[in-house]
DNA sequence: ATGACAACCTGTGGGC
DNA sequence: TGCCCACAGGTTGTCA
């Protein structure tokens, strides 16, 4: 489900109902995911006011008075506000119950998400993160500067968080198409101009998503519980074997470092 | 340092 | 209808 636009539209779902709530207590149901769920995390949060969300790469910061709560999605979770009293569906594994009646509600079937309190910015987990893709951080000059030396697939490069966050598969494959890259070719053999083009194509699909309320492929809803529409968008992304949309010609489809790769053999070189 | 790959876990869809 | 396998939006850790 997440990829950066759909944590931003999360966040952006929330934050309304979250900022100046005060968190009564926080419901843990099941703490087993990608790491446990650290028992100090409930009582420490309980009874903190909400100042505020931030993201980073696909990571959710809400801002406590005295820590910040930094929730990942994974694979399959979804934050959502609804009243407390909602009854639980399966993998509904954590409430963070608010002082208004409403509650964030975490459901994940893969548990592949994460929670953890922090004491400031500087995690483990956020440390080695690369530049936002739409900060001015983030460009084809950087990009051509990362890569040299490098022997991996431009595919798999644009996708570690070290060179740049949060671009997963879909929108590497789409990225990639824009910028007429294929996705095989090495990092280290790409010129700058055709960097600054995979730069350009990486902000504007990102900025696109996000206006779309990011992608619902299956079920995907923000956390006003309202779907994406960026899925119509796609060109290449689940297209595997179908025509391209600019030439016409069939969508080849391979496996890079174990991720499904679409792509057009005409186009993508 | 880099890159290839397994691992975490559940659900779903396709092929037989 | 049912079973089994492959694969799914992510990321980390390990090993060569």
């Amino acid at each position: 489900m997440p990829e950066l636009p759909e944590v931003e539209t999360t966040r952006r779902g929330i934050d309304p109902h979250a900022v100046d709530r005060r968190i009564e207590s926080v419901l843990i149901r099941n703490a087993k995911l990608r790491w446990p769920i650290e028992e100090a995390l409930a009582p420490l949060a309980s009874g903190q006011r909400i100042l505020g969300t931030r993201r980073r790469a696909k990571y959710l910061l809400i801002d406590l008075e005295h820590h910040t709560l930094m929730v990942h999605l994974g694979m399959s979770g979804s934050l959502r506000v609804m009243p407390a009293s909602t009854p639980p569906l399966f993998h509904d594994h954590v409430d963070i119950v608010l002082n208004d009646g409403n509650c964030l509600r975490y459901n994940d079937p893969r548990r592949f998400g994460s929670f953890h309190l922090l004491t400031s910015d500087d995690h483990a987990l956020l440390r080695h993160l690369g530049p936002e893709p739409l900060s001015s951080d983030f460009d084809g000059a950087w990009l051509y500067k990362a890569a040299r030396g490098r022997k991996a697939a431009v595919k798999q490069f644009l996708m570690d968080g070290r060179i740049v966050v949060g671009v997963g598969n879909i929108y590497a494959n789409e990225a990639l198409f824009m910028a007429g890259i294929r996705p095989t070719r090495r990092a280290g053999n790409i010129s700058l101009q055709r960097y600054q083009r995979l730069a350009e194509a990486v902000k504007e699909l990102l900025a696109a998503a996000i206006e779309q309320g990011g992608t619902t492929l299956r079920d995907f809803v923000g956390g006003d519980g309202k779907p994406g529409y960026f899925a119509q968008k796609l060109r290449v992304y689940g297209r595997g074997g179908q025509s391209c949309r600019a030439c016409s010609g069939q969508l080849q489809e391979i496996r890079l470092g174990n991720r499904t790769s679409v792509f057009c053999t005409t186009c993508q070189r």
